[in-house]
DNA sequence: CCACAGATGAACGAACTAGTTCAATTTGGA
DNA sequence: TCCAAATTGAACTAGTTCGTTCATCTGTGG
């Protein structure tokens, strides 16, 4: 009788454990990655939330707890969608062309994102060092980015000594910055990076400095 | 009388608002870089400070006051280093290197500015939008990239197509991001950005970089 | 030499915030 | 059907934090 007690109405409306913790991360992210660690908080979290701030601490211990589950829910999402990039199918300067492109658009659709790592590096990294298995998935990228380089340097259409974190932190500092400091660049230049022209033509200029910058 | 009473001490040991404020501002700027505005505790700053906390509030009104006043000793700090570099009187691809120069040893000589920054832009600049007279002042470090940038392409040294704005964006992003994301990258990818070894080849790297993106 | 404005210190308070307590409700298995 | 475990809600608390109050001190102009 337990199965079909209310038909018409929805199957499973109360104790949905998995959407609940998705539904306060998603609101923590906002709050934290808007206020900062110290900033954010909690109570105000648990209004914005379906649910109550008993749950947050029921699911998630503390306050710490859940900053934790944020990053790492984060992460996850930006491991995914590199994991995706089969850039080892393509030529190398294309293969890096479209890392360039998909770092810039991930930065620039994902400014909540960009936040939460800037909050994190204030706070040296103290969350992040706590949360496993998180340097071993990462260094892919890296390897993956040396499998590429080592592939255009035998073409010869990339240049000797350029070490994969070189060319990795270029484009991340590029892609980073200018979503990171888009609102002191705005108010001490009248520059708002952020805007449609902008967007446009400051995407490529990127593209070209890297691609200049490795070539043969 | 008053002049000379006690010649063997010190002329004014007490009541020197001007020393009490320099301190103040001082820790406030360790503070805040160290812990965020909201994370920022203005008993602890007080507690570091030679005075007291009531001075905090007499001289600066607010923790808001205070972090305004951090702000703008950081940037005329940042103005002033940026005045005294005569980059006018040099070769354009010299002056784009000793821009580069600068900058890098700048950022990572002030770590705790560049933290403020990102404390800055998480709060959108809302602190240092409200400060009086901070675009024009640093809107001729524009047009002294710009000159440069004109000098080289007459001298057909440096390509056509560079904005000063794309360049000094190149300049930054690769200088801050240095700094600014250190602990997430050691983290992340064990790399550590602030080591010895690294400063000296990431420096290069950078200036390589830049050069090559806009040479003729 | 003295009054007065500027500068300083100690203690206090009102508001806020992370985390808890106590109790109720729902679910699924026996 | 019934019980134990999982899940949820409302009110409460202990500790913190910004800002203030009240009283005092310091240097200088008249």
């Amino acid at each position: 009788m337990a199965i079909t007690r209310k038909p018409a109405r929805k199957a499973t409306r109360t104790n949905d454990p998995e959407r609940t913790k998705a539904d306060i991360i998603a609101v923590a992210t906002q709050e934290f990655s808007e206020n900062g660690y110290s900033g954010g908080r909690v109570d105000e979290i648990a209004e914005r939330t379906k649910t109550s701030k008993r749950m947050i601490y029921y699911y998630f211990e503390s306050k710490d707890g859940l900053y934790s589950a944020v990053l790492l829910e984060y992460y996850a999402k930006l491991r995914g969608a590199e994991a995706e990039l089969r850039l080892e199918d393509m030529p190398p300067l294309q293969a890096v062309q479209r890392l360039v492109e998909f770092t810039y658009d991930w930065h620039v659709d994902h400014a909540d994102g960009v936040r939460l790592v800037m909050v994190e590096n204030i706070h040296r990294a103290r969350h992040l060092a706590a949360l496993p298995s998180i340097e071993p998935v990462n260094s892919r990228l890296i390897s993956m980015v040396e499998r590429i380089l080592e592939r255009g340097v035998r073409d010869g259409v990339i240049r000797k000594g350029v070490t994969a974190m070189d060319l990795y932190l270029l484009i991340a500092a590029q892609c980073f910055f200018t979503v990171s400091n888009r609102y002191t660049i705005a108010t001490i230049f009248g520059y708002d990076m952020g805007s449609a022209e902008v967007v446009g033509s400051h995407r490529s200029a990127i593209i070209d400095s890297v691609l200049r910058s490795i070539a043969a």
